[in-house]
DNA sequence: AAATTGACGGTTA
DNA sequence: GTAACCGCCAATT
C-alpha cells in the first residue's frame, strides 16, 4: 500500500490548514507550523510546501516567517503585505516577533 | 543511486 | 543582536 505517500499529502494539507488559522496581523514560524502539522523537524518541508503553493489559493503564506523574524527571500512584496495588516518590523527586514508571533494557545482559549 | 539544494531551527561564537 | 556551523528531512538534479 502507498500509505507513506498519503502521510506526505496529509502533512501538506495540515500545513495549509494551519495557515488559514493564522489571525490577521500575526505571523507564524516554519517550525511552529511544522510542529502543529505533526513534524516538528520538518520546518524546511513547510517552506517547500509554501513555495509550491499557487497564489490562487488565497493562503496567507505572507504570514509565515522564519524563527528570526526574517521574511522569505526573493519575495520583497511580503513586507508590504504584512505592513498592510498592521505588522511592524524591528529593522528593515525583521518582523517584531515579540508583538506579532502567533500563539496557537489563544486558539484553544477562544 | 549519490550528491546537492532549500521560503529552516537551535546552539555556539 | 548578528553571524557561522551543524543537524533534519524531503525534493531535485
Amino acid at each position: 500500500m502507498d500509505e507513506n505517500r498519503n502521510d506526505k499529502e496529509s502533512f501538506f494539507s495540515e500545513v495549509y490548514t494551519v495557515l488559514r488559522e493564522i489571525p490577521c496581523g500575526k505571523v507564524a514560524t516554519y517550525g511552529l507550523i511544522a510542529t502543529l502539522s505533526g513534524r516538528q523537524q520538518c520546518a524546511r518541508l513547510v517552506g517547500q510546501a509554501l513555495r509550491n503553493v499557487p497564489a490562487n489559493l488565497s493562503l496567507p503564506c505572507h504570514r509565515v516567517v522564519n524563527a528570526s523574524g526574517r521574511l522569505a527571500p526573493g519575495w520583497p512584496e511580503q513586507k508590504s503585505l504584512l505592513t498592510k495588516e498592521g505588522v511592524t518590523f524591528r529593522s528593515n527586514r525583521y518582523v517584531d516577533m515579540k508583538r506579532h508571533l502567533w500563539n496557537p494557545l489563544e486558539l484553544i482559549n477562544s
